[in-house]
RNA sequence: GGCCCGUUCAUCUAGCGGCUAGGAUGCAUGAUUUUCAGUCAUGAAACGGGGGUUCGAUUCCCCCACGGGUCACCA
């Protein structure tokens, strides 16, 4: 049985990266028919929040990511750890270390000063007379001699000497366990058979190997997936770039295109380009993963919600639609809101566009000066009112009979389709880029084509 | 700086010893003459550099350059 963890820290919001890396997880679990973990790794309890947690949550929510087991909060599993690391205080895999953070420093500075690898000298291993007035901490006794070696499933073979690790601390003074620890153990006991997780993490491996090997732990199968960087090769920013998936939402991201997008960074199935996720969690593998890191496209995302929105169907884009339509204040009953979403559902790459291509529909919008100076020549105002005699008179009302209108009307007016049709589009919808006049013009009605016409 | 990882069009990628190096985004041009969008067609555009191995390297090996990651009582 294949089992994946996501383990996100509470610190914030759910990084876009992260979401790939969870999206990788569940899509490794689900194609393997396997389970996928969620696990909230909320050990610092300085940034910590159960704002971040609860944001984190709704993010997966929102992305339909699944989890079939927790969310675990390593918070609620001290008692485990600490019986932990009191056995491996008793079998001497592990040691109290009283050493200051002053001298750690000092040492620190020292060794980076003679141009050595910065490293704890294990003065406290055998030494048993320290200041048992300062709180310990507890060091892991990592292997001096050897190196460690795993098949990583997307770098391949790594190998790193036993001699670049130092004794690395697995409980601070006030008893807490860290991070290193808590992912051995939690790994362990949650019988995780592979560990996939962002790359910056390559270095935490040998680390947690060792800590596996010394508590005669199975060993899990890695997976390092690459970063995804901005457009510009540079590490994503808080500042600069929309890097909270929610922000994505905003922005009027279906989830599934979002995923669709991000499924297609560092990983391809042939030429697919578009598919929903299902057909993502069949093709799915981890061989397919290329080990370089990616660059964020904010162009094609778009340009992929695009192919999602027009694939919808209509009742679905109505759904997704329905928080944005009813802030508009939009009572789309009163019109045909179907010929509407087939008129508007290409006019745009995401849903807050989308949304405002229907406004107009509902509702009239103020004109632009420009446009008006430009359009609503004395002569283009005649043509219209001359125009509204026509639709006035019109009884079949029906797009045919519009069409036909349209053309008896200009060539008995002496008038070009694009002058009608740009005043028209203005008068009606407020701007001159709207789908065709007389579809527009059949979906209103001829009481809100003559009202609008009138103002 | 040490260690680890990476390098195909501007970007995402296909390629797994022999191809006119394919697709997608974006860009440019054209068509659809009812605007914009959409759609369709066409076009420009890539194997970082140097050594090997081989009959033959984008592909395998080495070196260099560049990029990224990491070196906490953070995760």
């Amino acid at each position: 049985m294949v089992r994946t963890r996501f383990a996100p820290s509470p610190t914030g919001f759910l990084h876009i990266g992260s979401a790939r890396t969870a999206l990788f997880s569940w899509a490794f679990a689900k194609h393997n028919s396997g389970e996928f973990i969620l696990r909230v790794e909320d050990t610092d309890v300085e940034r910590s929040t159960q704002e971040s947690v609860d944001s984190i949550l709704d993010a997966m929510k929102w992305l339909d990511l699944n989890y079939d087991e927790g969310p675990y909060f390593q918070m609620q599993r001290m008692d485990r750890y600490k019986e932990v690391i009191q056995q491996m205080l008793e079998n001497g895999t592990a040691y109290y270390c009283y050493c200051s953070k002053e001298e750690l420093d000092k040492l620190r500075e020292e060794q980076m000063a003679n141009k050595e690898k910065p490293r704890y000298n294990r003065k406290c291993l055998n030494n048993h007379n320290h200041d048992t007035s300062r709180k310990p901490v507890v060091r892991f006794k990592n292997p001096t001699e050897g190196s460690v070696v795993w098949n990583d499933l997307v770098k391949g073979c790594i190998e790193i000497s036993n001699s670049e690790l130092d004794d690395l601390i697995i409980a601070r003074s006030d008893g807490t366990p860290t991070y290193n620890f808590c992912v051995v153990v939690d790994d362990w006991d949650m019988k995780i058979t592979h560990v996939t997780r962002g790359d910056d993490h390559v270095n935490n491996t040998p680390r947690q190997i060792n800590i596996l090997q010394a508590l005669g732990a199975p060993i899990p199968q890695y997976a390092h997936l690459p970063m995804i960087l901005r457009d510009d090769g540079q590490k994503m920013s808080k500042r600069r770039d929309p890097v909270s998936v929610m922000q994505y939402e905003e922005m009027g991201v279906l989830p599934e295109a979002l995923l669709n997008y991000l499924s297609r960074l560092c990983w391809g199935h042939g030429d697919e380009e578009v598919f929903s996720i299902q057909q993502f969690v069949e093709w799915f593998n981890l061989d397919n993963i290329s080990p370089s890191p990616a660059r964020f496209d904010m162009k094609k995302l778009f340009w992929v919600n695009a192919q999602h929105i027009k694939a919808m169907t209509n009742a679905d884009l109505l759904q997704v639609l329905a928080p944005r339509l009813s802030k508009l204040n939009l009572d789309i009953d009163t019109l045909d809101i179907n010929a509407i979403l087939d008129l508007v559902k290409t006019r745009g790459d995401n849903l807050n566009v989308i949304a405002q291509e229907i406004a107009y529909f509902y509702l009239p919008q103020e004109l632009n000066p420009e446009d008006v100076t430009k359009h609503l020549t004395d002569d283009a105002r005649k043509v219209l009112s001359d125009f509204a005699v026509y639709v006035n008179a019109l009884t079949d009302w029906s797009l045919d009979a519009i069409k036909a209108l349209i053309k008896e009307f200009c060539a008995k007016h002496n008038v070009k389709m694009p002058q009608l049709g740009m005043s028209l589009r203005l008068k009606l919808c407020g701007t001159t880029q709207t789908p065709s006049f007389d579809a527009v013009i059949y979906i209103l009605g001829k009481n809100n084509v003559l009202d609008r016409l009138a103002k």
